[in-house]
DNA sequence: GTCTATAGGTGGATAGAC
DNA sequence: GTCTATCCACCTATAGAC
């Protein structure tokens, strides 16, 4: 069934780079975290940072190509479960408290708020990254309306960006008390409005 | 009934700086104004900005408790409308709604962006502004279920902190698309599920 | 209360040797 | 692919004159 060649035990140089950069950023924002921050976690300097990631804008397009990469897997993995609407909706917020309990927010999340100082590649992505969550979302509440599971008072569309929201400042508020289960009360009051 | 002395047309350098700050803060994050910024906006020093705050870490405390301070004496006029429950939260995403519309975000969800890097007098500030928030509202939605016109499933605690952190998160996303009716979109939904 | 001048640090980025 | 060395812009903050 594994046809992919063995893994190396050690990621390469430029996987290592983008596992420090996503967490700092996860946690810190993006202009908050810098090529001195890699290059002392990982023993190497600032400049061999700047082979494999020739400017910091090129660095954080590519910490969200792989994170929505990633993510969008994820979603796959939940789809192929099989579980119902309200199943797959609790599959989802589980996949927002792994990242909070990490102590961080989501990348997108955090990203959104460093928004207006982004180079546009960056900004374009971060959007790419909502408008896949919120299509998803989307049809597992069509699926759910369709069963009988769900019950939603305006569009599919709607609904799927509000709980996108939701979510994102849930952590947001979580984090800053220091409390994931602040986000699990109020991921579980938003599915109990929408599921039945 | 003004019984306040008549207003300066120009108000003085520390409230100049206080609401150039508040912008940039508002719209850019904590670390990604300078003073620089706001010195050259006002056409003073960065020199002269320190004789009015000492330091960034001071600016940003008295950001925060001007913020704090103004969105309470908002909710003090809306108590004093006397409005229903439902009346009163419309009013109170209205509030969200403008800020929005002038291209920020809330100065405390930014800052809740910008928390592991602020200095703790900050955080603790931040904290009070959201208490604030959720004390208020829950006490809104308390009133409107013995009025009969807001039905909850869990604690008006709870429901209060899903409501800020949802327009919060409703907030953030609306920004990255440059897209206020998002926003709307997202809270009226919201507003759907509580009110009856 | 505002200015000039400057300190001391960090930011992203580059040249060129190995 | 990694290093040393360096550049220049920008940061927060201070000293001291006016």
């Amino acid at each position: 069934m594994r046809t992919a060649p063995a893994r190396r035990v050690r990621p390469d140089t430029a996987e290592q780079i983008l596992d420090v950069a996503e967490r700092l950023v996860q946690m810190r924002g993006f202009n908050d975290f810098s090529y001195a921050d890699v290059s002392a976690e990982l023993g190497i300097t600032k400049a061999s940072l700047h082979h494999h990631f020739r400017t910091k804008a090129e660095l954080g397009r590519r910490l969200i190509e792989r994170y929505h990469r990633r993510f969008a897997e994820a979603l796959a993995v939940i789809d192929r479960g099989g579980a119902g609407a309200p199943a797959k909706l609790r599959e989802y917020v589980a996949l927002y408290a792994d990242v909070l309990r990490r102590d961080r927010l989501c990348l997108c999340g955090m990203l959104a708020a460093d928004f207006d100082t982004l180079p546009r590649p960056m900004k374009l992505r971060i959007r790419g990254f909502f408008d896949e969550n919120e299509r998803w979302l989307a049809g597992v509440l069509e699926e759910g309306v369709r069963s009988g599971s769900i019950r939603l008072r305006g569009s599919a569309r709607d609904a799927a960006r509000m709980v996108v929201g939701a979510l994102e400042g849930a952590m947001l508020l979580a984090r800053s008390y220091g409390d994931a289960a602040r986000f699990d009360a109020a991921a579980d009051q938003l599915l109990a409005e929408l599921v039945g």
